[in-house]
RNA sequence: GCCGAUGUGGCUCAAUUGGCAGAGCAGCUGAUUUGUAAUCAGCAGGUUAUCGGUUCGAGUCCGAUCAUCGGCUCCA
């Protein structure tokens, strides 16, 4: 498909290409008065195509090209109103996200939540304003004179690092121009009214921390106005589920200013978490691990030759002890080497899988500790394979494999990351690219979707990352697999082959979960608190009708707490209304109202959380039943939504 | 660590320009004996995060520290 623009020159395009997409591609690279052409021997106006299309139009239709053009706009539509009302302000970089934009401003005064609304009712002037939004380009000298005369330092730098010949691309709006690469909307109109500064947050000018922290205000921005409201809700609805909320609510675990970033589990805490655990003891006893313990602290020189005295001290708990220097874990692996060390290991040993549900602490600078997501002491899941390089592929998958069904289990979205030599990285090109090319043929025969990061693994190995979705669309690495060829080496580990020589064995690092403690906040905001059976701290709450049931009620505990069911009677003397609310707001799966009828009969009258009033039935049915969903792990589905969450 | 904000009974929140720290839930006591999402009444609970300052007087104003929250950077 030929265009022929107005100026005489002419594009080509595939023709799978639709007009609009050439309007674009062409408004992009012109400007937009030149924007008319031929298409296909047509006369055709580009710029109604363009408005039309990119306008509110196209963006209903969700694309995301109109979509994130609309807050770029949006983010300029700030940007002149902060320099309206902040006029010594200097702007930095302000693109679109995923729910709306930013932009990066460095103000001399220091802005304010308050301040927010004042800039959104600017904004809201410069929208009715009607702006047309214009662009022209600059030679780049005349750009960096622009920069200079306009006092906008970051514009200045961004300037820099464009290419000498360069044509620069601007946009004016009204009074105010911003350098930028485009595209935009027509019009200052055509940004609307679904959008709303949402907060504001420091941020280092270009993501460096040595540079300066410049004020970010960020914005949530849509097509359209229920679009953002949806938006807003979906917030509010993730804010009920923050699992440091429901740590609270559901007695899980707390945390306590004597312990910055030290968790401290509560008693329906730590039988969530041990659930968890027993459930990983039998998948990986099925997978042909084995389990040890090392010490928590361990001396200098241990953490000397493994490395993590010169690399990793910064984060490490040390203390002097009689004169030695001592060292609180920051992770596993030199324990389970010592192991593996321990004695004279043989070819026909290996692969050995050794597990450790190690408790590792790390000093995290204060900023970034957030509940159960980021804490400064966690239990690993690890694990350390030690191997020969044939078995690596092998391996890999299994541990892929091991890590897949963890994840399908709970019913969680993620995905994966290979991460490839970095610079200043150690050991032979050979190991590098066997390595490599062991995780990726592992990642390919497992048909893993996965996406490259180039020079992001680990000083001494590639890795595989999992990386799982939360709640609000937030993702946390969890499962990583690392290749080791460095630690093998520093401790001078070795096997005997069958050739009866000495060979240097292989380790991968691992874990499934990552952090237990993580994985729990994941999992109460995955579920909203709400767990399936198998993993609920009480899984059903015994209700007597009155205190003259309360015998018969304990007579249903005996036989549920007989069958291995984790249950609690409520004896209080108080309303059913009143304790089937208390259990509700609990999230037990199972309530088992008793009174007379069923004290008579043997039978319990059963209250889901998934399904309300399930009737009555003989005891012995309910915990049969309760028993096959327990032991299958299922995870039953809720059919009606809670009534009331407050 | 950096930028910004916040800190009041166990929890959720009030307290006008600086002028007697208060409520609901939870807890305890009593009454009530209840059939599928909150029975009623009473009692108790506080060095307003900590330390210092301004003031006749500070929850409120100022400073420092600690912790927490939203981000940045770093990371499981």
């Amino acid at each position: 498909m030929k265009v022929t623009l107005k100026d005489g020159s002419v594009k080509e395009y595939a023709e799978s290409r639709s007009v609009y997409e050439i309007a674009l591609d062409i408004s992009e690279g012109l400007a937009r008065a030149a924007c008319a052409g031929e298409v296909d021997g047509r006369v055709v106006d580009l710029r109604t195509v363009v408005e039309q299309d990119c306008g509110l139009n196209i963006l209903t239709a969700r694309d995301e090209k109109g979509l994130s053009t609309l807050r770029h706009s949006a983010s300029h539509v700030l940007a002149q109103a902060v320099k309206r009302l902040y006029p010594s302000a200097k702007l930095a970089i302000g693109p679109s996200v995923a729910d709306g934009f930013y932009y990066d401003i460095d103000f001399e005064e220091p802005v304010t939540a308050e301040d927010l609304e004042r800039i959104e009712g600017e904004m809201k002037k410069i929208v009715k304003e009607a702006l047309p939004i214009e662009r022209f380009t600059l030679p780049r000298n005349e750009a960096l004179a622009w920069a200079k005369e306009k006092e906008e330092p970051y514009k200045e730098e961004l300037i820099l690092d464009l290419p000498e010949d360069a044509e620069i691309s601007f946009y004016k709006q009204g009074e105010f121009t911003d350098l930028c690469a485009g595209p935009h909307l027509r019009n200052t109109k055509d940004v609307g009214k679904a959008y709303k500064l949402t907060s504001i947050a420091g941020a280092y000018w270009r993501g460096d921390e040595h540079n300066k922290m410049l004020t970010r205000i960020y914005a949530a921005a849509f097509a359209k106005k229920d679009e953002l409201e949806a938006y807003l809700t979906m917030l509010e609805e993730a804010k009920k589920r923050d699992h440091r909320k429901l740590g609270r609510e559901l007695g899980l675990f707390m945390m306590h200013e004597a312990g910055p970033g030290f968790p401290f589990f509560l008693p329906k805490g730590m039988t969530l978490k041990n659930t968890l655990l027993d459930y990983w003891r039998e998948i990986h006893k099925k997978a042909g691990y084995v389990e040890i313990a090392t010490p928590v602290i361990l001396n200098r020189s241990l953490w000397e030759t493994s490395g993590h005295w010169d690399h990793y001290k910064n984060n490490m708990y040390t203390t002097v002890i009689d004169e030695q220097d001592f060292a609180v874990k920051p992770m596993n692996c030199p324990g389970g080497i010592l192991v593996y060390a321990s004695e004279p290991r043989s070819y026909r040993d290996l692969p050995m899988r050794v597990g450790e549900l190690g408790l590792v602490h790390r000093h995290e600078k204060s900023g970034q500790l957030h509940g159960l997501m980021r804490v400064r002491c966690f239990t690993q899941d690890d694990a350390h394979i030690f191997m020969t390089p044939e078995q690596i592929k092998d391996e890999i998958m299994g541990v892929a494999k091991l890590i897949n069904e963890v994840y399908t289990l709970f019913g969680f979205e993620y995905h994966v990351e290979l991460s490839t030599r970095p610079e200043d990285s150690m050991g032979s090109d050979e190991d590098w690219e066997m390595a490599t090319e062991g995780l990726r043929s592992a990642l390919d025969e497992l048909g893993l979707d996965y996406v490259v990061n180039e020079g992001d693994g680990a000083f001494y190995g590639p890795k595989i990352d999992f990386h799982l979705v939360d709640a609000i669309g937030r993702t946390w690495q969890c499962g990583t697999i690392q290749l080791d060829f460095q630690l093998p080496q520093r401790f001078e580990l070795e096997y005997i082959g069958a050739d009866g020589e000495k060979h240097r064995p292989i380790m991968i690092h691992r874990v499934a979960f990552g952090s237990i403690e993580r994985f729990i906040g994941i999992l109460i905001e995955h579920f909203a608190g709400a767990f399936p059976t198998w993993l609920a701290p009480v899984q059903v709450k015994v209700l007597p009708i009155s205190e003259k049931h309360i015998e018969y009620g304990r007579k249903v505990m005996e036989a549920l707490t007989e069958a291995g069911i984790r249950a609690e009677l409520d004896g209080q003397d108080e309303k059913i209304g009143y304790k089937i609310r208390m259990a509700q707001m609990q999230k037990i799966p199972y309530m088992l109202v008793v009174g007379q009828k069923e004290s008579e009969e043997g039978l319990v009258s059963v209250r889901s959380r998934f399904a309300g009033d399930e009737g009555q039935k003989p005891l012995d049915d309910f915990i049969r039943g309760i028993c096959e969903e327990i032991s299958a792990r299922e995870v039953r589905r809720k059919q009606t939504e809670d009534k009331d969450s407050k």
